[in-house]
DNA sequence: GCAATACCCGACTAAATCAATCAACTATTA
DNA sequence: TAATAGTTGATTGATTTAGTCGGGTATTGC
């Protein structure tokens, strides 16, 4: 199992999609400027995501993506699985083969802290983390350093995503 | 986060140790030919464990690894984190500096899911996986093997881990 | 129709980690 | 004193991460 920059950013990606849903297609350029994570990265990503239905895609000026259902519908063990990240703990993806074609001694273990986890991060929505405090309010400061870095940086220099604006 | 064979082989040996106490010292060519799990990475794996004063060991002929503590009193959370696979699923930490210095968007969710996931594990000792069916069963057939092993291979062969020998 | 926007796609890469091997060493015991 | 078994460090091939780069294609506003 691992749990890496690729499903975080998956998640952290989604929930922004999330976050600004209703205002229209939202640019991979937004996503990146807004979460400090690389563009050509999250291109990569986005395929996965599109790949498996989980957003749609707009082309052309003032496109962008959007989630392909309600934020409701989408938990983040779908989203995480989605870009390949298994949640599985076990070293035989639940087939039981570990010791040359027979359950090794702690296989059980291994299944169960996967039902673990799969549970509780299935149990999460995207609507559910747009409804939290937290989450509210590193959006709020996100929304607002993007404006001044759109003024300020109106010479379109590529303002670095932590850069202090003030 | 990450969980990969080196956690899994940490668990498995130590859960191995717990099976086979009150026998004397354990060698790691015993815990190898069992668990089918290579000598010398059992070797760095064990010098881990020492550190954190998890086994005590005895050299010489007749020497091996034994627990430092009862069973009932190491869970497999601290195994895990022996080897340096923290079983923390933020990307900063825990420090909350992911995005220039501040918290990123998920920072919340990936703390809970790493107390989630920690709580989980720590509640399990050694003493509760030797008391589970599935792991006597996979430890009695493990045994019969070796012994089989012994007596087939007493030509001293290096009797495969999985191999069929019945 | 044409340029700008933004998605789409594949190849490529440096760095890190994994899983394992090898060689040489020291302590212990029969 | 020879065999056993732990101890340590270096080295390795394979894989994965976290990107970059360069070129596409579809859509829109002017
Ligand atoms: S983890 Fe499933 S058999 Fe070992
Ligand atoms: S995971 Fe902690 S700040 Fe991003």
């Amino acid at each position: 199992m691992r749990l890496t920059t690729k499903g975080r950013y998956a998640v952290t990606a989604m929930l922004d999609l999330a976050l600004h849903e209703g205002k229209g297609p939202i640019s991979l350029a937004d996503i990146s400027e807004r979460q400090g994570i690389s563009l050509s990265y999250l291109e990569q990503l986005f395929a996965k995501l599109r790949r498996n239905e989980l957003v749609r895609s707009v082309r052309g000026p003032g496109g962008g993506y959007q989630l392909n259902r309600e934020p409701a519908g989408i938990n983040v063990a779908e989203v995480i699985d989605a870009v390949n990240e298994s949640v599985d703990a076990t070293g035989c993806k639940h087939t039981g083969n570990c010791q040359g074609g027979e359950v090794c001694l702690t296989h059980h273990l291994w299944c169960d802290l996967s039902t673990q986890i799969h549970g509780f991060l299935s149990d999460i929505t995207l609507a559910s983390l747009v409804a939290r405090r937290d989450v509210k309010d590193v959006a709020e400061r996100q929304d607002r350093r993007q404006l001044n870095n759109m003024i300020v940086g109106s010479d379109t220099r590529p303002a670095e995503a932590g850069e202090a604006v003030v």
